[in-house]
DNA sequence: AATCTGGTGACACTAATATGACAACGCATT
DNA sequence: AATGCGTTGTCATATTAGTGTCACCAGATT
């Protein structure tokens, strides 16, 4: 399940509006109607943030926090309130529940996103640096190469070549356009080099039967087969 | 330094409302009365969260919010801004700057003392800031190691260089984001440098058998392996 | 069959990192 | 000001990992 942002809200219209503001920013947006419809999405897989209204047919917005608050897996999960109510004390009890920031109602839409985007800012990961093709994962950040989740190693030139096709899958490259791409313009070596490389890329991935992956064009150069 | 809120408020009367609505919750609470003393306040020790009043003679609150997100050691500082203005395009204005939170004058000091607490859970331990990580215990405030919870003398580069490390954890850095972060921007020194510290680093890793948690990232630089 | 193109193992070589030694420095104490 | 101690940056050297090239082979292409 990808990257989102969960809503939960009984009023359709507000769901309307919510879900309208918060996809134009770029995030995805599933929603729910009931406390009892957001646990059964929850059990799929948790978002990134939530954003619950104060009151719900059934059980209510500060039920549903304390129970996500109970679980291990949604105990981090950011929380926003959404609430008609301005009064002190039913911020506070918010807070004292552990939601992470409160929005009341009416809202403009401009802030809301401005005050998730800080949340996530604090709890997400920094971007996430990671290609993904076919069981093979590339962490751009960490350096490190996961096939089917195990650690491989893997030389700098590989790394690189790889990286590139990844960036690139399906893309051929001719042996000139890889070794500009990955050793640089400025330095001479020989073009045969580069099959030396793919080789020896394709025997890291052999050992998981990836190595098929990298294709060889004849007459061109390779390609990575998505 | 010990653990402490940065309080920048020019009026007298806030200043000390703030102060004593904080104190009151148990935390330690310094004063500034501008942007040009709170940056001296800041050059002897971090805080854990700065309260910034919006107006101020001299620098303002934005400008000295963008200073600190643009200054490597205050990037994560929590920053909750105060303002007697409630228009949307500031508080759009702060966001994007990268507060945050935000409180609007008249403010209840129990709702800011919340807010303080909800953003201090996002970010670390109010109370005591270590970082963990595979047995190896960083003490931030008291500027201890402890391995297996026996105390561990390390020199100072050894122990910013172990902060970053542990503070982005499977995160590889190259040798000049590592001298930036640790050394500064302003000195130079050899890249190869990197090298020798991390030896020395390991040898303080060793006796404990934790040495191999550094990983060196060949053509790269090296990461801690969590 | 004669070519062409890519696959592959071996190998010498280069580049990158680990390590030990050292002189200079800062700091606290005398 | 002198002393001693721990820390720091740099260098020289040892060690290791990775690189580029080549020769030779096999399958494809003509």
């Amino acid at each position: 399940m990808p990257p989102y942002i969960l809503v939960v809200e009984d009023e359709p219209d507000i769901r309307e509006l919510l879900d309208f503001a918060i996809s134009r920013s770029g995030f995805s947006v599933i929603e729910a109607e009931t406390a009892e419809d957001a646990l059964k999405v929850l059990d799929r897989g948790t978002p990134e943030l939530i954003i619950i209204d104060w009151m719900l047919p059934g059980m209510d917005g500060i039920d549903l926090a304390k129970q996500l608050r109970a679980d291990e897996l949604t105990k981090e999960l950011p929380i926003i309130m959404l609430t008609a109510r301005g009064e002190e004390a039913d911020k506070l009890r918010s807070f004292e529940v552990g939601i992470d920031d409160y929005v009341t109602k009416p809202f403009s839409p401009k802030e809301l996103v401005a005050r998730i985007k800080a949340l996530l800012r604090r709890t997400g990961k920094p971007e996430d640096n990671t290609l993904s093709v076919a069981g093979i994962k590339l962490d751009l950040s960490s350096h490190r190469l996961y096939i089917n989740d195990k650690d491989v190693t893997i030389g700098p030139t590989e790394f690189k070549l790889l990286e590139l096709f990844m960036r690139n899958p399906n893309r051929a490259f001719d042996r000139s356009q890889l070794l500009d791409r990955v050793w640089g313009r400025s330095v001479y070596v020989e073009e045969r080099t580069v099959d030396v490389h793919v080789l020896r890329l394709r025997k890291v991935l052999k050992p998981s039967g990836r190595d098929h992956i990298i294709e060889t064009v004849r007459g061109l150069g390779y390609r990575l087969a998505a």
